[in-house]
DNA sequence: CTGTTAGCGCTTTCAA
DNA sequence: TTGAAAGCGCTAACAG
């Protein structure tokens, strides 16, 4: 039923090795035996078996991106710009959801080598030795989104947790605000930690205490969000302010807010992160940490590609891209 | 670098085929043999190449996943319904945006084939006949998913478009609303003429004349929701009602109802459609039309996998799963 | 039950 | 410039 590469030859009368030269330019073809080749490659509608490729030349114009789930818009666009970039390229993405599991992230690890992938882009919560040590053992291109290497023995693309978490709460503490809740992830995640310090410091350097009464630890999403608001609204000594991890927990913030009660921003400021397309357009609009997502992704992935190209050659960059206070609605002065 | 199942043999002191067959039970072997290879693939970590195996098999392991774009959340959604479905079956994902370009979908499909992909998911706006040709040339599983394949040559699952649209403009008939807007996308698509058909006879069903002027072609965007929106509510006549055809639309055109000066519900009701996780949250909630996504794509993923399995005993099916009006805030009775 | 062998479709020496 | 032939790592007859 398929044609292959024999069937070219036979037809165009040459051997099945001028027909590779021809179709990949490896070597020098005469222009008559290349046209005619090309040809009957036409004629046929002739498409090279890229398995039988990749077996051969260890490559699969295949790209892994391993990323902790797909419901956050902020992680979509991520791939979606890693994936519009790869195309350019020729390369496919092969999405792997790892659900934030070691195991499952060491599963699709191992499932991605077997297939020759040429690259993996790792949006994880946070290297772990296993990670390190796969990657180190399988001299598999990878680059790490959202946290940096810091021994840079691998390349990273990342904005700057820290300051953008301190920008964020100096800004939030310049409104006015002194009780400022924290609605972060789980201590065990690098991004957590980092944007944990930032905000910390950003207490300090104002002179107020860190209270851990106003640390919340959740996940990314709205209902956790929800879930956090409405505990957190309920006490007595209520916050002015609460800095959330992302804008998806902000959403869930906020309307937890309107179900206690509380009207945003008048009596509670609420800040997000990531500044997806819907913080815009949302009543009131987010005052948010934009992250340059869909950049983020198109570096990440030219990263990836400099490194496949040049192998050995290439020496681990790490990139931090520039983040943004974007002020609109859901922060206001703190009317006393 | 790489363990083959040739240095497994070599060490069990076996035969390749006899490796073959422990690792892929294809064949009866002792039990101290079994054990012995067993062995040794622990000791040597070693990993069968699945290139290799794809280029005999015909079979890759690999689902192509085609969809026209990842923004909506209700694709990612769905998308990730699809990749943990898989998952759960030893099977990949690959990911491909199509950015609703006909020629890349072809592009897609062709290097899907290449690469001995299992089997496609397609989410598109509308079955070309290009599409239709590679399919019946190719022989490869596919389940179309949101449209239907009338001549169930193929298989799909989809909501009832037709009956979801009329059902959601009866309900805003129900709340007293005459003048009704449609926000919905470029006629070419199925999913919108079907849609704008339900609406369409909604509308004569209830003695209301359907009105052009009314109709706004955009895409799913929030972007295009709100810049239509923004049309519409600087006219005169404005409508009292405006039905999306998606949350993602609905949330620009409630920004825009309120850049116009206009609330809602008070003055203009909005309903959605899809239900993505946001519609809950949103301030108002949306008044939309459900649809299980992810059940869509974990039984798109399941059609498929009983198609890859059954082979050419499978008969095409053509799923419909139900819809639902959820009411919520963003849609209320017509104030006289 | 186990080993030998012939490919899957392609790239790439090595000769001519 | 071109062709013959040797694999890439694995599966599946076919023998034994």
């Amino acid at each position: 039923m398929d044609i292959t590469i024999k069937d070219v030859a036979l037809k165009a009368n040459v051997s099945i090795a001028t027909v590779s030269r021809v179709l990949n330019q490896s070597k020098p073809v005469s222009k008559a035996v290349r046209e005619r080749v090309l040809k009957v490659v036409g004629e046929l509608n002739f498409n090279p078996n890229s398995v039988a490729r990749s077996l051969i030349m260890k490559e699969s114009k295949l790209i892994g991106v391993l990323i902790p789930g797909i419901e956050n818009t902020y992680i979509s666009i991520f791939v979606q710009a890693i994936e519009e970039e790869f195309f350019k390229h020729n390369y496919t993405t092969l999405l792997c959801n790892t659900k934030r599991d070691t195991d499952i992230e060491l599963h699709y690890l191992k499932l991605l080598r077997e297939k020759y992938v040429d690259g993996v882009v790792l949006l994880t919560s946070a290297p772990k030795p296993k990670h390190i040590e796969f990657f180190e053992n399988n001299a598999v291109p990878v680059v790490f989104a959202s946290h940096t290497d810091k021994q840079r023995r691998f390349s990273s693309i990342n904005i700057d947790d820290y300051k953008a978490a301190y920008d964020a709460t100096r800004y939030l503490i310049q409104l006015g605000h002194r009780r400022i809740a924290f609605f972060g992830g789980p201590r065990m995640y690098v991004q957590v930690i980092r944007r944990l310090e930032g905000y910390k410091q950003a207490l300090t350097d104002h002179g107020i205490e860190y209270d851990e009464k106003l640390y919340y630890p959740l996940d990314y999403t709205i209902e956790s969000g929800y879930e956090s608001g409405m505990k957190l609204f309920r006490q007595n000594d209520k916050p002015t302010a609460v800095f959330c991890i992302s804008d998806m927990v902000a959403i869930g913030a906020i309307r937890a807010a309107d179900d206690s009660g509380l009207r945003v921003p008048e009596d509670i400021s609420v800040m997000g992160f990531d500044d997806i397309p819907i913080a815009k357009s949302y009543l009131p609009g987010f005052t948010t940490v934009r992250q340059p997502v869909y950049e983020l992704g198109v570096q990440a992935a030219q990263m990836l590609l400099k490194q496949i190209r040049q192998k050995e050659d290439y020496a681990p960059e790490a990139k931090i891209l520039p983040h943004e206070i974007i002020i609109r609605g859901s922060c206001i002065k703190v009317s006393l």
